[in-house]
DNA sequence: CATGAATGAGTGTTCATTCAT
DNA sequence: TATGAATGAACACTCATTCAT
């Protein structure tokens, strides 16, 4: 929502590439701006505290996945579509932005933050209640499956996605995340779906 | 393998359910020593330093688990049973100590140390691997579908089984698990397994 | 002696503002300039550094003092009129500027900078002066007790003074200052003037 | 009422002595450690913080006035004796510890911290209640002037002590606290006392 | 005149660890 | 075994001041 500054823009950026790197442990406004070539005060031009470098690294990422939840509602697709669409969009996140990875599916990072805490949990919560609302549909369609419990689908959907995703990054992007997703859709085709 | 003394159970005790309670920042020799009742020399009487500490929890939780994967194999047991075993072993590990929850899904914790973040990941392979021979031996005994990559059905065991527990934890135990755990099985019964 | 800009005049009112409100610690540049409405920088445009500030504040003061003490050297009034008019010279100022209290009755905030507190001195040292030759042309014209130490009467008259002028500041002027001051020249009239 | 420990002593004396010397912006806890000879770290294994230290510094000045004030009660003395016991008991205090005066009579030091400057004001309403009371036994055992009113007399009482204290301080202990105070009370018999 | 960005030194505080007792 | 005191390095953050624009 809020626009941020190239130097905004760029704290963040490194931020989320420490955390990433070395873990929220080795986030230290000293590393921070080493990374950045400026003295520590100077990043306090640009955000109050800490908190709001994590604060806008989560807003930033919530404001975008809203967005793209927002331009698929009104859609006409099947649910596989709809799906794929999803899953595919986190890929391409991850792909423009590898780091972003440990930030978002590490929400103990968070842990300590009752506020923090809640945005990533609302960010879950989100994604879940979208997912639910489209598989639900899709139940209705008769495109998927209905003697399965639509919230077990949701975690049956998300739960192999982090898995995969986890893999890719700790594999060093050996394996194409494309590919791999590719093969989990598949797999969803064969498990979910109605034929 | 190294017997641990009294002293130590209880240290690592606190240890888990301070990263339960407060993350792994909350875990500090002070606020350790002050669950404990000691001070914080104390505790270097009983671990060389916080390292050893972390590498003791996680080398606990390998061997337990170690001794119940060794237990399992020689068993006759069908697929289903089986995969029901691991995950209710799972379950009852987590029930009784929901705190370790925290520690053991959460490998971010140890990404400072090379050493500790090896020994979780080889946790992880160690599940994993156990799981795919167990699926692969279901297949070739003809109880589970052949037409799915073994692989994919690891993760698709294993990553829906994290958000349940992680469920569990966040909504603070409300649902049991043990149900949630079932309800899963079921839909694992109507998805990869053969009928 | 030096003209103030209407700008270096808007910087002293909020100092003196900012001292009243949060002590000397809380007078930072960053609050002079937020209190103004400019940015930091903005300040050095009109006093070459903090000390300025503060110097200028008392500079002010003490000219303020000397017109008045000047005014009151060459005029032909009673000794009671004479002290009475130098009390009621202070409280106007006070009235005025209720915050200038805690700046002027407060040497400690300028123990830190030598020039500064010799500034303070002068002052008090000036008042006391002041005010001990009036006591003592008193004292000959036999309008003031005679058997009286007249530099204890200076601290008789000016020690009161500052408990009263603080107290009316404490409870926030719910007394009005020139009543109780009415009342302490009630209780001068009664001991150290000669009936 | 709290013991305190021998360190926990010395920092209290070191601190006092840093505010006489250098005020309170020079009381820092690099300048403070640095005096006692030992680390930074290591005040805190004897204060919580820097607040503790001040807080400290002022409930044993209360500790101490209260101690006296309630054996003064139960004195049987003519209301010069008490008078001038509780002014000769200030001096005791202040030459023994010159310094303290430096942090007693400069409440300003305490501004930024609401829960102290609500101790210091009851340090000072505490001895002007208890002097108030004397002050009205005196007048109705006729050893004091009834036409006074009696709270301008503590003030009358109080303001000129203050001021002699700092001149004694200012002019670094030339002249001896008892003489000057001496010659208060002398002056005090001759203006608020009956003969 | 003023801004926006920066610096370098300093602030109070916390941390893992050590060691004499 | 444990305590109590200490260290030295780090932490997040603030400060007065400077300077190109």
């Amino acid at each position: 929502m809020t626009e941020l500054t190239k130097r905004q823009e760029e704290i963040i950026q490194s931020s989320i590439q420490i955390i990433d790197k070395r873990g929220i442990q080795g986030l230290t406004i000293k590393n921070l701006s080493k990374e950045i070539g400026v003295t520590e005060g100077a990043i306090y031009r640009h955000f109050e505290n800490k908190r709001e470098i994590l604060s806008s690294i989560l807003i930033q990422f919530k404001d975008n996945l809203k967005a793209f939840t927002d331009y698929m509602d009104d859609s006409s697709l099947t649910t596989y579509e709809k799906i794929s669409g999803i899953l595919n969009h986190f890929r391409k996140i991850f792909e423009a932005n590898p780091a972003i990875v440990s930030v978002i599916f590490a929400e103990e990072i968070f842990q300590n933050d009752n506020e923090l805490s809640k945005v990533i949990a609302a960010i879950l919560q989100n994604n879940q209640q979208f997912l639910l609302g489209i598989i639900k549909e899709g139940q209705q369609r008769g495109e998927l499956r209905e003697d399965l419990n639509p919230t077990m689908m949701v975690d049956s959907i998300f739960g192999p996605f982090r898995l995969l995703v986890k893999k890719w990054k700790m594999e060093e992007f050996d394996v194409s995340l494309k590919e791999s997703m590719d093969e989990f859709l598949q797999y969803l085709s064969a498990t979910i779906f109605r034929r």
